[in-house]
DNA sequence: GACCTGCTGCGGTCTG
């Protein structure tokens, strides 16, 4: 028992049966007493709250603090439920308060604190945003915080909830005046340093790391099953069921198709878990795990850290996690107290993925865990300066800076920088500038608004403001007004109809009813039926660099560890091995290529940083794209990189380009990425820039962001040019083989990259200048499938402001021609197509049906093609709207029985033409 | 064919 505990705790120490206090306690005690800023490491089921806690107490009951004195935070709401019902045994008992803060916490409860002022409130990152921002009356209780409390670092530290929360701790630091005390918990990390920076910020404390050396010790057994087939994934997952056990996959998908396989078999008791199952379900699944009423649970990340979920006896992974850390946070959730060694198994589908096994448990053996690479977003920053305005009305600039750059994640952002991100705000009405002095602009509360009712596509609401956690639309489904779970908006417009049998939350559930507006499918539930288990479409997850190293290490060395392998993963991985070693081929690695051809794809296989894959793919699916056809696809992957229709060798280019070369290329090739698009569509509310329309030029500080934080995130310039070099310099060899090689295959087996649709819209704009073409034509020409280019022109011709396009019928081969709206007129007049714009009988009556684009208004016009010849710009002005959706012309003799000819999204630039091509043609019809 | 995380405060009015 630690000498200098209050006796108040050493009695409640013995109410709880706690002997001693746990290593981890002891160790960080005189630390955390002495004020220093401290950083806890240890693995979970440690004790590590009660290590931060319990000191803190310690000193709280014996001087009068004020509240707020403690604030905890914690990423996640179901460890703030948690937490707070722990914290609160201990406080309730020394008459402290305890208070939870959560967007799912009842109106009630939250209402109390205004009333009761906590002495120690937990809440999330977002919380804190809020009350900083927002919650006028009850932040003065923060200038009262002496202790903050960061848990889980270690899931914070990558993202930009973590440079949030990094920036918000400076401006707390900024409103309190005082240099209050941080305390950060976090599971094993590489990088202590580095995560203490991030914690410490600018604090001028002295600092400690104290940390406990989780054990290296599990047990661990690679299993092999068929390629592909999940009914042998199912029964060899039966035979390694130890209930209850944890199943790990690295997709929704995978867990529901699971969970119908082994229903199949006849398994009961097992559940299905992951993000869109809703918060009900998971609960119960949460419930049957800590009762023991299950046998075993199939899972996504949702159960990889976080809540008590109980004892669980094995850990089975269906096939391999995509990291180190993410492999050890699996494993420990098996063998969860101090003494238990963890459990685990790996259930491997593919030769690469014992492959991957084998790495990940000789990393992990090792410690080598990834390191952290902090997030420097400038989305957060403005986001962090627009609620530090919330919060003040005004700041001088230089106040501002100074909190962002003490927030160690940003201590390198240059003034300059600084300054044009200022200038962007100003410039989108975000912000105003007085001087050195800035206030909120005009435009604030047109991009986050309180009324749902004035939602536009691209506002948000405002809840949404404390927030920058990115989101896809979803529909919920329903049964009987509850919500069961969710399922991506696009999955539900493609493939979704009434009537429809689902299968989520491993069961099966019937549509009774799309609700467009409200976004949610009705449903019931069905038993007789087969269900279709749905796609959630999400980010691409990257392998760590840490397996890539593994492998080599495995490989160079001849290192398979057999004792950990069944029969069938070590007969795969020899197999592997053995086809290289009777090949005569070299092993790919990050010093030699093997090249292979199939059909049209150049396979280039070695075992480097995906990210530099990544980037060899983009830019020879940017060259192929331009040079050679839009029919092409790449692909990225630990296992290397290949390009499909190119008609040469691209790295046999790409080698010799110099740097400058390189950087230029690779800039281009990203710009055209759709990871690119995807970063600036979710930055530019944060910088006030709503709508479609980016402009190059104006929104330069925008586009740069977007650029920097795609590059960040998923390429490596630096690592390809030294990759290439190697190359060059003849470090790294190119092996050319004749067949196919198994780590070809892996290669193959990763999604194709696809060339972004902006530049096929630019090619059919190449394509068209000049001419008039059928759409077979068209995609003969540009080699992409002909069904992709037809609705590529179809949305063209709606959306068209900087590529107007349009189509006639060719009155003599009686097809649909396209052809741009700036043409039109050279067109008409030309010999080809002059044919199909004369009317043989000028005086003929027709009825022209228009309707706007909004489907708002409708006229009619009575019109004889001679009048359009005489005045062509007359019947514009007729036209009383902007935005033609719709034309149908009738022939108004024949009216009883012609079928009108339709035209969709005219331009009005070209609808006299249109009107004298529908005329022409009806007339020819009608007299041939 | 691909993971996860979170999301107004405050005071006033109305209803049973």
């Amino acid at each position: 028992m630690h000498q200098n505990l209050d006796s108040r705790i050493q009695t409640l120490l013995k109410q709880k049966n706690w002997p001693t206090l746990t290593k981890i306690q002891e160790m960080s005690f005189p630390s955390i007493s002495n004020g220093n800023n401290t950083l806890i490491i240890a693995p979970t089921g440690y004790g590590k709250t009660e290590a931060a806690v319990l000191p803190l107490f310690n000193q709280m009951i014996n001087e009068d603090v004020k509240p707020v004195a403690v604030l905890y935070i914690t990423p996640l709401k179901a460890l703030i439920n948690d937490l707070s019902l722990r914290i609160d045994w201990w406080a309730s008992k020394l008459g402290l308060i305890v208070n939870r803060k959560h967007g799912e916490v009842p109106q009630k409860e939250k209402n109390l604190r205004l009333k009761h002022a906590p002495h120690i409130l937990v809440t999330t990152p977002e919380g804190l945003e809020i009350d900083l921002d927002w919650a006028s009356k009850f932040r003065d209780f923060y200038k009262n915080v002496r202790w903050v409390i960061i848990d889980e670092v270690h899931e914070l530290i990558n993202s930009k909830r973590g440079s949030q929360l990094a920036i918000l701790l400076e401006r707390l630091k900024y409103f309190t005046g005082r240099d209050f005390q941080r305390i950060g918990l976090s599971a094993t990390v590489s990088n202590e340093n580095l995560v203490a920076d991030f914690l410490f910020g600018s604090s001028d404390r002295k600092r400690s790391i104290i940390k406990l050396e989780g054990k290296r010790d599990f047990q661990i057994k690679v299993k092999k099953i068929d390629n592909g087939s999940w009914e042998d994934a199912a029964s060899s997952l039966i035979s390694s069921i130890e209930p209850p056990s944890l199943i790990f996959t690295n997709s929704r998908f995978s867990t529901e198709r699971l969970h119908e396989e082994l229903e199949k078999l006849g398994q009961k008791d097992v559940f299905v878990h992951h993000s869109s199952i809703s918060r009900d379900l998971k609960d119960m699944v949460e419930e049957k795990l800590r009762k023991n009423q299950s046998n075993a649970v199939i899972c996504t990340k949702t159960l990889e850290l976080g809540i008590h979920i109980g004892e669980i006896k094995k850990v089975i992974m269906f096939r391999p996690p995509p990291s180190v850390s993410s492999f050890l946070q699996r494993l420990g959730r098996s063998g969860h107290s101090v003494s238990g060694t963890p459990n685990g198994e790996i259930i491997s589908m593919f030769d690469f993925d014992v492959l991957e096994s084998l790495a990940l448990c000789e990393m992990a053996k090792k410690g080598k865990v990834e390191k952290p690479i902090v997030d420097n977003s400038l989305d957060v920053v403005a986001r962090e300066l627009l609620g530090h305005l919330l919060q003040n009305q005004e700041t001088k600039l230089e106040d501002f800076y100074k909190i962002v750059t003490g927030a160690r994640a940003f201590s390198n952002l240059g003034i300059k920088t600084f300054m044009r991100m200022i200038d962007c705000l100003e410039a989108n009405g975000l912000l105003k500038k007085e001087g050195d002095v800035l206030k909120l602009g005009p435009n604030f509360f047109r991009v986050w608004r309180f009324n749902r009712e004035y939602k536009t596509i691209w506002c948000k609401d405002f809840s949404e403001f404390f927030s920058l956690i990115n989101n896809n639309d979803t529909f919920s489904l329903r049964f009987e007004g509850k919500v069961i779970g969710e399922i991506d908006a696009v999955y539900v417009y493609k493939h979704i109809r009434v009537n429809d049998v689902i299968r989520i939350s491993g069961k099966l559930w019937k549509v009774t009813r799309i609700n467009v507006n409200k976004m949610s499918l009705d449903v019931v539930p069905e038993n007789s039926r087969k269900g279709e288990i749905p796609i959630w479409r999400g980010e691409n997850i990257s392998k760590s660099y840490m397996i890539a190293k593994g492998e080599s290490i495995i490989l160079k060395e001849g290192k398979i560890d057999k004792k950990i392998l069944d029969d069938k993963a070590y007969s795969s991985i020899k197999e592997l091995t053995d086809f290289y070693k009777e090949k005569e081929i070299p092993f790919p690695s990050n010093s030699t290529i093997v090249l292979e051809k199939r059909d049209e794809e150049w396979v280039y296989s070695a075992i480097i940083d995906e990210r530099i894959s990544n980037t060899i793919a983009h830019i020879m699916l940017y060259l192929t794209s331009k040079r050679y056809t839009l029919s092409t696809y790449a692909r990225a992957s630990i296992y290397g990189f290949s390009i499909k229709g190119s008609p040469i060798d691209l790295l046999q280019e790409l080698k010799d380009y110099d740097e400058e070369k390189m950087k230029a290329v690779i800039k281009k090739a990203i710009l055209r990425s759709s990871l690119f698009i995807a970063t600036l569509k979710e930055i530019q509310p944060s910088f006030g820039r709503l709508g479609r329309k980016i402009d190059p030029e104006r929104d330069k500080f925008i586009v740069n962001e977007a650029l920097r934080q795609t590059l960040r995130k998923y390429f490596s310039v630096k690592g390809t040019i030294s990759f290439l070099k190697s190359i060059r310099e003849e470090k790294i060899s190119i092996v050319t083989y004749g067949g196919e090689t198994p780590i070809g295959d892996a290669v193959v087996s990763h999604v194709p990259i696809r060339p972004w649709l902006i530049d096929i819209v630019e090619s059919i704009y190449e394509a068209l200048k000049g001419g008039a073409y059928t759409s077979s034509e068209l995609a003969e020409v540009l080699g992409i499938p002909l069904k992709s280019l037809e609705n590529k022109l179809k949305q063209l011709k709606k959306m068209s402001d900087k590529y107007k396009i349009s189509s006639f019928i060719d009155v003599d081969s009686k097809e649909v021609r396209w052809v741009l709206v700036d043409d039109f007129q050279n067109i008409v007049n030309s010999d080809d197509y002059f044919t199909s714009f004369t009317p043989s009988n000028l005086e003929e009556t027709f009825i022209a049906l228009l309707k706007s684009a909004d489907r708002e208004s409708q006229i009619e016009l009575i019109f004889k093609p001679k009048d359009i010849i005489q005045n062509p710009e007359d019947i514009k002005r007729r036209i009383p709207f902007e935005d033609i959706g719709e034309l149908r012309v009738i022939d108004m003799n024949e009216m009883s029985y012609s079928t009108p000819l339709k035209f969709y999204g005219v331009s009005r630039q070209v609808i006299a033409y249109i009107l004298l091509n529908a005329t022409t043609y009806i007339q020819s019809v009608k007299f041939s």
